[in-house]
Order: structure tokens, then sequence, then C-alpha cells
DNA sequence: ACATGGATTCGCT
DNA sequence: GCGAATCCATGTT
């Protein structure tokens, strides 16, 4: 049962949380690749100062104010791109940055994906950090405003319910954000192995 | 056209 | 905990 567009339509924290246990699902060719959701971030608008919508409206992250269930592809630092989902009512901007996953499905094709980076180590870990989860999944810039909440996306996410505790902590990477840096917008699995940072 | 910087990763300390 | 590597795409001229 695939996660509904509805589901989305919600402030992106509470998407955030909600989605772990979740499981994830690129359908590429026929094969699958599928992975417990097990970290999650949130990014609100404007007053959120490490969103990318605190700029307003930019060719880039105008994305972030259309309707809940878009995909948001970009890349950083050169070498990755970062797998978004679009949260929030349209209009609003919003998105859930999906950081890691257990691989629990198409584990081989998810390392040859992996294998084309020359920047990331092959190990146990297949898609802990969103850059290595984005290339393990074989998420690019191509997969950038799909639509993953309709019946014959490629991409969704799949209902999968079961009881962990979670973690809440301030987000990676956002120093810059002031006051903003600290709020506990981060999500994970309380002793799931795959997490990217403690 | 082009300068700039980044929602990262890995390896070393 | 820190810093280098690395380079595309964005945002601005």
């Amino acid at each position: 049962m695939k996660l509904t567009q509805s589901f989305f339509s919600q402030d992106p924290t509470i998407v955030a949380e909600k989605l772990l246990g979740n499981i994830l699902v690129h359908e590429i060719n026929n094969q699958r690749i599928a992975g417990i959701i097990t970290e999650t971030e949130s990014y609100g608008d404007d007053t959120d100062l490490a969103s990318h919508a605190r700029f307003g409206v930019t060719e880039r992250n105008k994305i972030m104010f259309g309707k809940a269930g878009l995909l948001y592809v970009y890349h950083i630092y050169g070498i990755f791109y970062l797998t978004n989902i679009i949260c929030d009512q349209k209009g609003k901007a919003g998105a859930v940055l999906i950081r890691s996953a257990q691989i629990t499905e198409g584990e081989n094709l998810a390392k040859e994906n992996l294998a084309k980076s020359k920047f990331v180590k092959i190990n146990q870990k297949l898609a802990t950090g969103p850059g290595k989860l984005s290339l393990a999944f074989g998420i690019d810039k191509n997969n950038n405003f799909e639509e993953i909440t309709t019946q014959n996306s490629n991409i969704y996410i799949e209902r999968n319910i079961f009881k962990f505790d979670t973690i809440k902590t301030a987000r990676i990477g956002v120093d810059y954000a002031k006051h903003c840096k600290d709020n506990p917008w981060r999500f994970y699995i309380k002793d799931n192995e795959t997490i990217s940072k403690k």
C-alpha cells in the first residue's frame, strides 16, 4: 500500500517522524530496490533558516512550494544527489530529507549503483547518509519533480508499521542556520545500525 | 557566461 | 572532532 498524497500534505515535521519504519521502493526495469527508512529530517518554509525555501522562490526550490508527494532531488558538493519529498499544502514550502535506510531488497543492484561513484566506500551500510542513499537507490536529477503517490509511480513509500523508539535531534550540516540549527527536526530509529551519525 | 558554495563522505587525530 | 576532496548546478552578471 503506497503512502498517499494526503499523508504528505501534513506539516513536514510530522511527516518526517511518521515516515520512519516505512519502506522506500524504487522499481527499475522490473527490479526492486527497497529499504526501511531509518533516518529523516524536515525542512520548512522561509522561517526555517536551514531550508532552501529561506531565500524565497527560485528556479531550484520552487518545487518546495508545490504539491505534496513530489520528489525534490538536488545536487550538492558537486558529488551527490539528495532525495527529498515535498510536504505540506500547496503554496506552503516544506520537505522531508530521506537520510538513511536499511536495504531489504535489491542489495546487489544497490551495490552496483554505489560503485558508480568514487566518493563512496561500499560496505555493509549501503544507504547510510543522504548521498549514499540516493546513489544506492538509483535516484538522481532525472527523478526531480517525479510524483511518488500515483498508482503507476516507480518510486514510492510502502506503508509498514512496526514498533520502535524514535530519537529526535538537531539536523546535520546546518550550522549556518542561526537559531534554527538546533531545531529537533531530525528523526531516527533508536538502536538501528544504519544511522549516519549518532 | 561564470564565480561561488554546499541538507556530504571518508579518513585521520 | 576536524578538514580535505571535489565539481556540478544555481544564481547572479
